[in-house]
DNA sequence: CTATATACATCGCTAATCTAGGTATATAAT
DNA sequence: ATTATATACCTAGATTAGCGATGTATATAG
């Protein structure tokens, strides 16, 4: 996977996994492998700090759960206003989307044509 | 637009404008903005550091027109190597859009159903 | 003569990602 | 016992892309 796509991306894509319900880190990344097949491989250098941020904004709140078998978790739940964020990002996705498509659309069709210099 | 989802496509975007013929750097401003119906607004320290790129990358090829009738253009053409770079750069766009839409298609769905913290 | 549009360019700042490293617990293999 | 692997969190430093600001220069409109 391009590393460059995905910059502006991990945002909506982490807003969107806590919007079906808490996750912790570790699982995010499992998720996120899986769900796209193998597209997202979420670094750990990525993910954690991109987490921050988002509780920074406000739009998620981390909660520690203790455990007796394994490592601590730290579960993440989205905020009403990280669901407000997520409807208008979804929103901002589809219209870039849409505005990619439209420049690169046309060029693909002339793929095979084209000479280079 | 949010600036960070432009972060990454900035290449295919030039790249394909010129896989329909040559262009100069401020005509590429206007037809990515008439094109995408006003979402992609490149600013000049944006667009020109990305063509001084993607000439070093050796994908792109620059050209100075001189005019009399107005400030000299240099005109950007696709090269054979960015033509291969472009259709390589398509195929990662349709895999990568499809991977976000599979991760947050499913959240999207439960809007309005979703309770915040 | 001033403002606007065209047309190129760079500098310094900010922000996001990655590499590499660190801590710690539990289990499986040697 | 010790080593390796998986889980689970974290951060510091380097790199890189985009942006605001600024600079140069030409042509036209008021």
């Amino acid at each position: 996977m391009d590393k460059e796509l995905l910059k502006g991306s991990t945002g909506i894509l982490l807003l969107s996994l806590l919007s079906e319900g808490p996750m912790y880190g570790y699982q995010m990344v499992k998720e996120l492998e899986q769900r796209s097949e193998g597209i997202f491989r979420f670094k750990e250098g990525t993910l954690y700090p991109a987490l921050h941020r988002l509780e920074a904004e406000g739009l998620i709140e981390g909660r520690w759960e203790k455990r007796e078998n394994g490592p601590d978790r730290k579960y993440y739940y989205l905020t009403s206003k990280g669901g407000q964020a997520l409807a208008e990002r979804a929103k901002e996705w589809g219209v870039f989307r849409r505005a990619v498509e439209r420049v690169i659309g046309s060029g693909l069709m002339l793929q095979g044509q084209q000479e280079g210099v």
